[in-house]
DNA sequence: TGGGTATTTATGGGCGTCAATGGAACGAGT
DNA sequence: ACTCGTTCCATTGACGCCCATAAATACCCA
């Protein structure tokens, strides 16, 4: 399995260290990084977390603009300036920084949530109704394309 | 890591030295140069920094430009004109000029600002003031690129 | 299939090392 | 001799690295 899924809720301990989930660890390792690149999500209370997969898709994203541009500087401020790379110890764990904890609330349990070549770190509490509302989209968007016509939904061809 | 990432805000001491941050120095020792390369940054009030990288970038700008074109003198006299190479002491330890400082608006802490393969180096307050602008940008950049397919799943986040 | 054993995880804590910072000693030039 | 700058040493707090334990899981073999 090389896909970031599923979630698991974990305490960080009296030195603010949390483990990785063995499961994350092992895509991690497969994807050659030692260590944990992350950052706080653009538009969320949650960090984002990958290897170089993740680092890819940044770096992706500000050399489509040229050097020096103003675009490039403000995405590269933005991005690499916020991220940090976590240092993973013998046991698999990291220890969150301040900026990443306030960003997303977290004080003592962190959920763990796959989202495929990254995954997020959130506050167990805010995951879950972060969750709750997200099915709900997911349900009303199943019954609307439930309502439609083969012809008419979305992504169909010609 | 090869990449400047993530950013510190450290103090001045009293000589007016500071520490270049040990992750940025194991960049620049990777990088293999003697020393910091840095110059005003061209459009902000910040300070452009970094090892052979960086100097090989401003090399392959310059260079795009015919040798005694107007262009070309313009770019390396307000580029090379303005660089300096920093001496770094036994402590990882550099002393900014009155010039760069003044051009950051820097008294006694500054941040240092990962951007990848150079970083910045800012007065505090100006740089959380320009993360800010930044993360705004990327934000609606973000929006804009999420709204291609928004028609394709209506709610849709990210 | 079941029972027992061996690994692996998650977590806790001790200790040495290093980073950031402050200050002293030293050297050169005026 | 005094000033300015550079190199060297000292402090302290944080962090990396190591080992220990308990629970859960995987494994094995009858």
């Amino acid at each position: 399995m090389d896909r970031f899924v599923s979630n698991v809720v974990l305490r960080l301990d009296a030195k603010g260290r949390v483990s990785i989930p063995a499961q994350f660890r092992s895509v991690l390792n497969r994807d050659g990084f030692d260590g944990l690149y992350c950052y706080p999500a653009l538009d969320r209370p949650a960090i984002d977390a990958g290897g170089n997969a993740l680092m890819a898709e940044i770096e992706h994203l500000t050399t489509r603009y040229a050097p020096f541009s103003d675009e490039r500087e403000q995405l590269a401020i933005a991005l690499y300036g916020t991220s940090e790379t976590l240092k993973i110890d013998g046991e698999g764990r990291v220890m969150l920084s301040e900026t990443l904890k306030s960003h997303a609330g977290i004080t003592d349990r962190v959920a763990f949530v796959g989202l495929g070549h990254k995954f997020q770190i959130w506050e167990p509490d805010r995951f879950r109704a972060e969750l709750a509302e997200a099915t709900d989209k997911v349900r009303a968007l199943k019954q609307r394309l439930g309502s439609q016509t083969a012809r008419d939904a979305p992504g169909a061809r010609e």
